[in-house]
DNA sequence: GTCTATTGCAACTCGGAGTTGCAATCAGGC
DNA sequence: GCCTGATTGCAACTCCGAGTTGCAATAGAC
C-alpha cells in the first residue's frame, strides 16, 4: 500500500486517499473490539471516521470486505522469533508478543471474526493469514532449537505447545477477562517447558503406538 | 442436563405451552452455533420452529433475551467430578467432557456469546453462571485430590492449569478448527500433568506415581 | 360442551443498509 | 494563476427485516 510522502500528508489534514483509507480501518477494527462484529456497520463506521457513507461504500461494497481489508493491512509481517539462546526465555519473549497482539484491538477483533462467525470468506481469510505456515515458523523455528539444545523432548508435539500457548491466553484474555500479568506468562512457559522436557527412558524405549491407558511415562506425540 | 418436567404436557402433540418453548430454544442454539450470533433473530427463529414470529415475541422481546433463557435452561447442573484414583486418568475424563461441551451446539453458541460482542447483560449472565465457583468446584476438586496424593505439586497454580486445558481445547475447536482425538486429548493431559508434577526436593519423598525423571531444565526457583 | 390462554394472521410502522445522480472540492499538471 | 480528473459530500431515494397491533382461530383444561 504506498502512501503518500509526509509532506502532502501534512499539508491536507488526510481528508481524501490513502489517509481515508487507514483513518476507516482504525475507525472499523476500534468499533469491532470495543462493540464486536455486528456493530461494523459502513455507515457506522462512516460517522466515526467523519466521512459520508457513500463515500466508504464506494470503497469497500460490504462491511465484510472492510473488516476483510482492515485486517489484511494491519496484520503486517510475522516479527522475528526470539533467539536468547534458552528455551524459557524464547518462549517467554514469545508469549509477551502474543499478549501484546491479544490485547491489542487487532486482536480483539481477529478473535472475534474467527469465533463470532460460521462460515464466511472473510473468516477463511482471517484463518488463512493466521494460521498460515509462514505465520507460525518462527514459534515453530524456537521449539525446534529447544529440541536440538535439548530442552524439549524430540518427539514433542509442536502444534500441541502453540495450541496451549494461544489458547491458554485467549481463555484468560477473552472468555474469564482476567487480568494477564508477567508472573501468569512466566507460570505459563515454565508449564509447558518443563511439561515438554525430554524424558528419561533408560531400558525400555516408548512404543509407538500404544493402545492402553496412557502412562507418565509416555511420550508427548 | 436436567430439563423441565413434562408429565401431563405428552398429551398435547406439541403445539402449544412448554414444549414450544424447548423447540424454540433448540432452534435459537442450532442457529447460534451453525450460523452465529447474528443469524438468531427473532423472525427466523420463529420460522424454523414453525411458529409465528409474534407468538415469539410474546414470549421473549429481543432475541438477547431469548438467547439467555436458552442457554440458561440448557445449561444444566455440574456434572460430578471424576475420581479415578490417579490424576491423568481424571483429567482424562474432566478433558473428554470439556471437549464434548465445546463440540456440542450449546458449547459453539456459549463461546460466540462469549466472543462475539462487547459488554451486555446476556454476556454477563453466560459468565456468571460458566465460571462461577459452583461450575469450577468439581475440576477443582480434582487437582486438590491430585495434590494430596502427591501427583501435582502443592504450590501449583490450580487456576493456570483450568485456563490451560480448557483454552487449548478452545483454540483447537473453534480457533484452528481441527478435529481433536482421544489422543490430542491425552498428550494434552500428559503435558500438563508432567509440567505441574511435584519438584524434586531433598527433603520431600518423590511420589509414588509420578516416575517422571528430573529434566536438566527444570528450574531450582 | 364452555372458557381462557395461546397461537396464527395480516397489515401495519420504523429504522438501518445500500443506491443513485449531481454538486462541491481537492490534487496535481500546466 | 487555471484546468482537469478523481474523490468526497449530499440528499433523496429503495429495500428489507425487525418489531407492533388488533382480531380471528383454536387447542387444552375444566
Amino acid at each position: 500500500m504506498p502512501r503518500r510522502t509526509e509532506s502532502l500528508r501534512r499539508k491536507s489534514i488526510g481528508r481524501r486517499g490513502a489517509p481515508v483509507v487507514e483513518r476507516v480501518y482504525e475507525v472499523a477494527l476500534g468499533l469491532l473490539a470495543e462493540r464486536g462484529l455486528e456493530a461494523v456497520s459502513i455507515p457506522e463506521v462512516a460517522a466515526r471516521a467523519g466521512l459520508n457513507k457513500t463515500s466508504v461504500y464506494r470503497r469497500w461494497p460490504t462491511h465484510e470486505a472492510l473488516l476483510e481489508d482492515a485486517l489484511q493491512a494491519s496484520l503486517g509481517a510475522p516479527a522475528e522469533p526470539p533467539d536468547t539462546g534458552a528455551l524459557r526465555t524464547d518462549l517467554l519473549a514469545l508469549a509477551r508478543g502474543a499478549l501484546a497482539f491479544a490485547q491489542s484491538p487487532l486482536g480483539k477483533g481477529v478473535v472475534r471474526v474467527l469465533l463470532a462467525q460460521g462460515d464466511s470468506p472473510l473468516l477463511r481469510a482471517v484463518v488463512g493469514s493466521l494460521l498460515s505456515p509462514a505465520a507460525t515458523a518462527g514459534p515453530r523455528q524456537v521449539l525446534a532449537r529447544a529440541v536440538q539444545r535439548g530442552e524439549l523432548d524430540p518427539g514433542v508435539d509442536v502444534s500441541l505447545l502453540l495450541s496451549v500457548v494461544a489458547g491458554t491466553l485467549l481463555q484468560r484474555i477473552h472468555v474469564e477477562r482476567r487480568r494477564v500479568d508477567g508472573r501468569f506468562l512466566e507460570a505459563l512457559v515454565e508449564l509447558v517447558a518443563s511439561g515438554a522436557a525430554p524424558r528419561r527412558h533408560p531400558s525400555r524405549p516408548a512404543p509407538k503406538r500404544a493402545r492402553r491407558a496412557p502412562s507418565p511415562g509416555d511420550p508427548v506425540e
